[in-house]
DNA sequence: AAGCCGTGGTT
DNA sequence: TAACCAAGGCT
């Protein structure tokens, strides 16, 4: 269902919507270091890492990332794995992986000169529809607007728009609002306007619409229902996964890790061994295991030796870290653990010094388990 | 087009 | 604690 005010009155208010956004934007603006560059790709890589994840996480891996790989040429020679090292922490390390076969593409079939049209950008991997305009209007002065969940958030409020605007047919209603408001002097200030307004004013709960350049014009807030919008369908039921790993160290004090297997989540990152030991709805009646037990021990001892062929002792609890991702529950427990029998060796296990993690390219809950414990 | 990706932060 | 959210894209 999408029910919303007369779009004919949009038109007319826009310019005075726009002023007033771009001048509250020059005074409240945050000087996040990707707004002090110009070039597309300094630009490329922040929407990239943006996706998904919230500034404050990105500030640090985006400036690490433009020392390592300061231009795409350096990004296409680089090793894969020293990219995902980068980018370890950053979840979704998909979006690594597509960001570097974008940079080899780049170099390889364009001389290494970045894309200047949208339909350009939208062709390399890991740009959708978001990502291209961002760097269209923010890098290339291109009048596209960029939506994303902050801006659905913004526009269903201003103008009361039903409907869950991840659903195609509510998606277009917004771009089209969105491309009525653009200011296509400034595309790429305007467009960051609007995402930091909703990053900072028009937030998820508690908006501080006092403060907002537009609550004169919004019509959920005249309505009182502000916080009604956006009309987001209810999330799935999280999967809960428990997981059971080891540490264990060879006699020169390094850690055991092992490549995740082609096909499973994480694929090709560096784990510490383990199985998951339960998997299952949460929504169901839990059978999921609540806390560390000799019955969990001795089935992570049993599936190392039959699927990895790894073959040790279970020791005592060393730590238990929750994961809390998208529709996601998951619990890790870190466990000593002794070999009894020759450790296999090979592409797929090496020994690493645990206070050289920084650089490999670790998944997120390995980061986690090995730090400071 | 609907589900998946198994991240980190806030409330 | 657990739900919800964040500068989404891919299949």
């Amino acid at each position: 269902m999408i029910d919303s005010v007369p779009e004919s009155a949009l038109p007319a208010a826009a310019p005075a919507l726009r002023q007033r956004l771009l001048a509250w934007y020059e005074r409240e603006r945050r000087d996040l270091p990707w707004r002090r560059r110009s070039d597309a790709y300094a630009i490329w890589v922040s929407e990239i890492m943006l996706q998904q994840t919230t500034v404050q996480t990105v500030v640090p891996y985006w400036r690490r990332f433009l020392e390592l790989f300061p231009n795409v040429r350096s990004l296409a020679n680089a090793d894969l794995d020293a990219v995902l090292g980068a980018w370890s922490g950053l979840g979704y390390s998909r979006r690594a992986r597509m960001l570097h076969a974008a940079a080899k593409r780049i170099v390889n079939e364009r001389g290494g000169r970045l894309p200047q049209t949208l339909e350009g950008w939208r062709a390399l991997p890991g740009v959708g529809s978001y990502t291209a305009a961002a760097i269209g209007s923010i890098a290339l002065g291109l009048p596209s607007p960029a939506i994303d969940g902050n801006v659905q958030r913004v526009l269903t409020r201003l103008t009361k728009t039903g409907g869950d605007p991840r659903r195609t047919a509510v998606a277009r209603r917004l771009e089209s609002l969105a491309r009525s408001l653009i200011d296509e002097d400034r595309p790429g200030e305007f467009n960051q306007a609007l995402m930091e307004l909703g990053a900072m004013v028009c937030l998820p709960r508690r908006p501080s619409c006092p403060s907002c350049p537009w609550g004169t014009s919004c019509a959920a807030r005249r309505d009182g229902v502000v916080e009604d919008y956006p009309q987001l369908a209810p999330a799935r039921p999280a999967v809960t996964v428990v997981r059971g790993a080891v540490r264990l160290f060879n006699g020169r004090g390094r850690v055991l890790l092992t490549r995740v297997a082609p096909g499973e989540p994480n694929q090709g990152l560096l784990e510490l061994p383990g199985t998951v030991l339960y998997h299952g709805r949460s929504d169901h009646p839990a059978h999921a295991p609540r806390r560390w037990c000799p019955e969990l021990a001795l089935q992570l001892r049993d599936r190392l030796a039959s699927e990895k062929r790894l073959f040790v002792e279970i020791g005592s609890l060393l730590r238990r870290v929750r994961h809390g991702i998208t529709h996601h529950r998951i619990t890790v427990y870190l466990t000593q653990a002794e070999a009894v029998a020759r450790v296999p060796s090979g592409k797929a296990w090496c020994w690493v010094d645990p206070r050289r993690l920084s650089g490999l390219p670790l998944t997120g809950v390995t980061r986690r388990l090995l730090e400071s414990g």
